[in-house]
DNA sequence: CTCGCCATAGAACGAACGTGCTATGGACGA
DNA sequence: TCGTCCATAGCACGTTCGTTCTATGGCGAG
């Protein structure tokens, strides 16, 4: 998705004495693109490097010693096979020590799931490096007023997960009350013993309901009723 | 939205021949909106008017028999105590009939349930109407190409929605790449005879990896293991 | 009033599930 | 090399589940 405000735009026609910045950390094991992206932040006038970290348990072990406002992360930190920790892994570590730090995710990778790992983690935006210098840029400023900035393809695969073709619904529709409420509880877990005693019932009770339940659900056993009930 | 007078005059030929303009419709109940949005659109010269609706279910009637590429629909069309169609009811008809169209969904609200329920029926964007003109131009024109445009706010508050404090997770990291493999497998609701084929394994082989899965969940049910694993 | 639907309940039975054992072989670290 | 963990597999046993019967009573539509 594109920046639709940008609130920040202020040019003071010269240096910022230090301080006041939006202070940016960077986590990138690739040392060049480590460099390079802190010259950039470095560059502008609204922002300032705190530090850099070339892997996860670093970043991990000193972030929470030295806050800063944004953390530009890359997902890509260790190779898939190796015992070391992934980026999801870190930003997972960092919000859960720092839950109002706000992470920007920086990778080449587009696939999906990443992508659903990284925000369930506690990511707030979601770049491709592919992205120009002035997009990261902007993506981090975006990020820290409260944006959640992506690319264009991550935007449209995480609005499509929402989509819900309940058809299903459609033959939820079809349970009596009674049975949509056993199968509210068959969804939570319990035995049919344990449905029967919540509602008074006996098992057999509770049996002929189900039975009814999986025949318009067309399904026969317990664990599809529970996902259609759940949507999948 | 301020609908200002923006640069580019209006083509001096009255009629569109043909073109190969991005094709747009709106669907808005104020008339006021309604005809500087039309007007907004049709002062580009990349994107032309196919129709204008003021409701619902006109739109619904006859959009599938005049299909733009891109609707922009009002999400507050009808008063809420009112009998008629919202515009969530709109986006849902519309993108069961054509399932390929993208729709911008553009509204003055932005709560949280809102969003979602815009989202789950289909919406491929989400601008709130105080945006200006040109971002929304710019929105229709990102829709279009396969992007997600939404306001920041909006942004965030999707990219919040996924964020899971997966204490499940800790216990789904105790389990090894085959019994999470397996598991994921039991949660497609098939028998263990089934698990055990798909995976080229006899039967016993995977009980016993549910059997480790179950212990290490702290369940004694597949349904319950399921639920765990679905993060509920 | 009868017919159909729903909710209730019991009996019986086979299939599926969960647990308890034993056992083999490969991988990996101490 | 030894110990541990993992994946594989079989057998036995009791529990739970899903199906198929039968049966009673309430309630609304025709």
């Amino acid at each position: 998705m594109t920046p639709r405000t940008s609130p920040g735009d202020r040019r003071p026609s010269g240096r910022e004495p230090s301080s006041q910045g939006l202070r940016v950390s960077i986590v990138e094991d690739d040392r060049i693109l480590r460099e390079s992206l802190a010259a950039l932040v470095g560059g502008t006038t609204d922002m300032e490097i705190v530090d850099t970290y070339p892997d996860a348990e670093s970043a991990i072990a000193t972030i929470p010693r030295r806050p800063p406002d944004v953390v530009v992360m890359d997902l890509n930190l260790a190779p898939p096979g190796s015992g070391r920790k992934s980026g999801v892994d870190c930003v997972a570590a960092i919000k859960a020590a720092l839950p109002g730090l706000q992470v920007l995710v920086l990778t080449v990778y587009d696939d999906a799931d990443r992508v659903f790992e990284a925000l369930r983690a506690g990511a707030s935006g979601y770049l491709l490096k592919r992205a120009h210098s002035e997009e990261i840029l902007e993506a981090i400023r975006e990020v820290h007023v409260g944006g959640a900035p992506m690319s264009m393809q991550i935007a449209r695969r995480v609005v499509e997960s929402f989509r819900t073709d309940r058809r299903p619904a459609g033959e939820l529709d079809m349970l009596t009350t009674r049975e949509r409420e056993i199968l509210a509880l068959l969804a939570e877990g319990g035995l049919y013993k344990d449905i029967a005693k919540s509602l008074g019932l006996s098992t057999s009770t509770v049996r002929v309901h189900l039975h009814s339940v999986y025949t318009k659900l067309h399904v026969q056993t317990r664990t599809q009723a529970v996902l259609k009930y759940l949507g999948r």
